[in-house]
DNA sequence: CGGGTCTGACGAACGGAGTTCGTCACGAAC
DNA sequence: GTTCGTGACGAACTCCGTTCGTCAGACCCG
């Protein structure tokens, strides 16, 4: 199994090692393989390097994908069109796209304060849309902490989602078919109400603009 | 370290193992020594048993997390005293206590729509309150929808928050200097708001708050 | 141009995880 | 008293994250 040792002269030229490529490298693995393959040795073995010459770059594995969740942070596209509401959503939704796009990654994020630089770019661009919009300054910083809370939890969401097996129309029959043959009598509603439950339509817009009227409406009270 | 095997028969009766008693050895093993310990050679020792046992009651670690989230939601105090926006409040807020205590299992609700039993039974009590309010069918679908996404995203957070090592006021203190030193140009807000970023008050009622008041403030235009 | 030093890469190994397999003790049934 | 089936369980397999000691190559100083 083993091939005989290459002198490192002989062989191609590699690419040095950087915390960036493995950072990259850990984002296409997650992409192309699954959560499941993102394994220090499965990211090693794509670099041509063994798994000990990533803790160079990389405290851990954690670090590894806080540090992926960031760089793909990086790439929400920052709105300028439109009035600040409509930037505003149309942040979240890009942000929410984001991470979706890779599986597990949301998860990192949750329960922690944000401190990536990409995050604290998004976080900003949010604060100072609020301020365009003549929100005071309490009831902007709650609302971004709520929102980034979302943002997480959606992304984390539509991320499963999109790496189910089966497809979502079967998933749905099948949960469907679960909730109908529940007892009524211990859940009316949930028997009851299976054509609004899965009725169609943009769930998520919808969520988000939820989010924005409420924050519009409801007054943040600080603690003095 | 191995003791001389010992007649089943000598040593104390034992309680036969069940799936119900794996899944509350389950919760106690987490509440008491984290999410880290939890494992399936934890769990079985605490019962006096091999992991292998467990299998045959469990169909593996994801499903007896899966049914301690359940049995976690088990314990949710349906509320019946009230207006019906004071009863789901109180509801959204019980269901997020229930899953704060308990690290990490929010985490495996996340993305999967809920199907345990206990879960859909908060899930019907928030659409007959909805009903009771004179919400529409949809609405109040979607709305039962997100709200159970804030649950377990605000569970899962709290629950970070309250298994952290630092104490809260430590941690609170190291970020807030991370924004501080962050460069002024590229973070206007963060590095200026410090004060209301990190102002107290009960952020997680008005979380709740916000939510059912955009609900109110929102219709659900499902697709025909 | 040559030798010494220093840095980063890497193989091998450790401990521990989830899961499976084959065996065996026990209680019940006849 | 013998047989039989069910469930418990020890041992082992694979694969994980992480660490340690070693060594090749690049660089610097004379």
């Amino acid at each position: 199994m083993n091939a005989e040792p290459v002198s490192r002269r002989a062989r191609p030229a590699k690419a040095p090692l950087s915390r960036d490529v493995i950072v990259r490298t850990g984002l296409e693995v997650l992409d192309r393989e699954g959560l499941d393959a993102l394994t220090m040795r499965r990211v090693a073995q794509v670099l041509d390097t063994g798994a000990a010459s990533l803790y160079v770059y990389v405290e851990n594995r954690d670090d590894l994908m806080a540090a992926m969740l960031d760089e793909a942070l990086g790439r929400v596209a920052l709105p300028t069109d439109g009035s600040w509401q409509e930037q505003l959503q149309t942040l979240v939704a890009n942000s929410i796209d984001a991470m979706s796009r890779h599986e597990g990654l949301a998860l990192v994020a949750l329960g922690g304060i944000p401190t990536g630089l990409n995050a604290l770019l998004v976080m900003d661009r949010m604060l100072t849309i609020f301020k365009e919009g003549g929100v005071d300054d309490t009831t902007a910083a709650w609302a971004v902490d709520l929102l980034y809370l979302h943002i997480t939890a959606a992304g984390a969401e539509q991320a499963a989602y999109n790496t189910r097996k089966l497809t979502p129309a079967e998933h749905i029959a099948e949960v469907r078919r679960r909730y109908a043959e529940l007892p009524a009598d211990r859940y009316p509603m949930v028997t009851t109400m299976g054509d609004a439950l899965f009725s169609a339509g943009d769930r998520d817009r919808w969520a988000i603009q939820v989010l924005v009227n409420g924050i519009l409406a409801t007054a943040a009270h600080p603690v003095p």
